[in-house]
RNA sequence: GCCCCUCUAGCUCAACUGGCAGAGCAACGGACUCUUAAUCCGCAGGUUCUGGGUUCGAAUCCCAGGGGGGGUACCA
């Protein structure tokens, strides 16, 4: 029999008084997570996943008694009993059956203190999350802030799609790819970077609102920030530009604090952060002409920029372009200053090689990134949609490429034949879900995110 | 990659200036019929991350290695 959830008993039977039984009765199941045992009257506290509540066994009534108190902390139980409320008003279930399920035979973590090393928690999480409190309520709410997303785009007809996480060419980011290799094929194959470039063809095949909960796998350092695997949301709106994405972003962000947090007043770390709609949209150069006081565009020389750079502790390459120069002042002097939320709105083309060029400012890509708590929370753009303009960048990659630019992006001649076939005008967007969790569940550290984040391994 | 910090009983932590490695919880034995981290009595528990070195003597100081954390670089 399916055991009741000890929400529900509370749910339906916290009114009692006290000193008071009720006729019913109620099996539980869950860990014993304490336990107080006087002689003829036990008590234990039973944990589920939804709560606890605890077990009240009078030596009179619970079967096998010596048996029960002799139970150790962490062992799985299921009771059956009515439900009372002692006389110190706690909701109890009376153990009248109970079974063993499961033994813990390792010992327990401390019962106050629970789990305080890091390393631990992140290695045994079956134990962490039965431990500490907040890596389940986290968990849990990073599921529903899922679930949350699935369905606001669904109801915005967006239709959820699986596209390939072996990429024979790795596309779609500027990153570092893993690589491995099939046997049969005989070929190298890539874990993708980003979904974008499939999800984009599914745009050319008919599918005008698509998108995709995509883990990708990225081979960089690893940070408070970054997993080597995370997970992005990634989407495309046939005949939308990056303006309605803007409002998508806002919007749906908005929603989940509501829903999740029930106000988008935050606040994350011990700072406020404010994600009412609409947030602010500012201009990529004015931000960095405000934060750096340069006066620099794609027009300046570039031994000019390079100074810049240099003097900032910015180790310039060869290769670099001016639109990267200015990324590099913008990530050096403007980023860190940004708390948000904010759009950093219009990059150099250099650095944006899928983005459509800007209707107004050559040089420039019609692309956002949104900052949140100082962090780039998405990346979206107006999607570059002519072959031939996607071709010669995609040639400069691979001349970057060619000259030592790990990240620099390959020629997909797939993509390039899809898009010949013809891609209307879309927006796309990708948002880092895990970032968007350390948010909303107000936790500094992207472990504190994800269930078995990237370790070394351990010699057991 | 680089820099800084850290590692002591199953867990949480002590151990002065280099001088007998300890406590609480858990475990184990016992007492206890309304507890809430129950309480009380008793008992047991150690490669002080590993390997070297200095020293009469090392958890403590030095060197090398390993795990972890933070920062930094790259990036979402």
């Amino acid at each position: 029999m399916n055991p009741q959830s000890t929400a529900e008993c509370r749910k339906l039977h916290d009114h009692i008084a006290a000193g008071t039984e009720t006729a019913q009765t109620a099996t539980v199941a869950g860990r014993i997570m304490l336990r107080r045992v006087q002689g003829k009257l036990a008590f234990a506290t039973l944990q589920d996943a939804a709560g606890r509540i605890q077990l009240f066994a009078p030596a009179k009534v619970t079967p096998d008694y010596e048996g029960f108190c002799a139970l150790s902390l962490g062992d799985w139980v299921r009771v059956s009993g009515l439900i009372m409320k002692t006389r110190t008003g706690e909701l109890s279930v009376k153990v009248q059956e109970w079974e063993q399920l499961a033994q813990a035979r390792r010992a327990f973590p401390d019962k106050w203190h629970g789990l305080a090393d890091p390393d631990t928690r992140f290695r045994q999480r079956y134990v962490d999350l039965w431990v500490t409190d907040k890596a389940r309520a986290t968990f849990q709410m990073r599921s529903e802030m899922m679930s949350l997303t699935r369905r606001w785009l669904e109801d915005r007809d967006f239709m959820e799609v699986e596209t390939p996480v072996f990429h024979p060419v790795p596309g779609g980011a500027l990153a570092e790819p893993f690589s491995t290799h099939h046997n049969a094929l005989g070929i190298d194959l890539f874990l993708r970077i980003a979904p974008e470039l499939y999800l984009k063809r599914l745009v050319v095949g008919g599918f005008e609102r698509v998108f995709e909960i995509a883990r990708v796998f990225r081979n960089e350092g690893i940070s408070t920030r970054h997993n080597p695997e995370f997970t992005m949301l990634e989407l495309y709106w046939a005949y939308a530009d990056y303006g309605d994405i803007m409002e998508l972003v806002e919007e749906l962000v908005a929603h989940l604090a509501r829903l999740l947090q029930g106000t988008t007043h935050l606040s994350y770390q011990g700072r406020e952060l404010d994600l009412t709609p609409p947030w602010p949209r500012r201009s990529f150069s004015e931000l960095l002409a405000a934060h750096s006081g340069l006066d620099v565009n794609l027009r300046t020389p570039l031994d000019e920029l390079r100074a810049h750079c240099t003097d900032r502790d910015i180790s310039v390459q060869n290769h670099w372009g001016p639109g990267k120069l200015l990324l590099e002042l913008y990530e050096k002097t403007t980023e860190p200053e940004l708390w948000g939320p904010v759009f950093v709105c219009d990059y150099p083309k250099e650095v944006s090689p899928l983005a459509k060029d800007h209707s107004e400012n050559p040089g420039w890509v019609e692309r956002f990134e949104a900052i949140v708590a100082g962090r780039e929370l998405a990346n979206a753009f107006s999607e570059l949609t002519d072959p031939d303009e996607q071709k010669a960048r995609f040639e400069h990659q691979a001349a970057q490429k060619d000259v030592g630019d790990t990240e620099a992006m390959s020629v997909d001649r797939d993509y390039l034949r899809a898009l010949e076939f013809g891609l209307p005008p879309t927006g796309g967007l990708g948002v880092g879900m895990d970032r968007l969790a350390m948010l909303l569940a107000d936790v500094p550290n992207i472990r504190d995110v994800i269930l078995f984040p990237t370790l070394r391994p351990e010699s057991l």
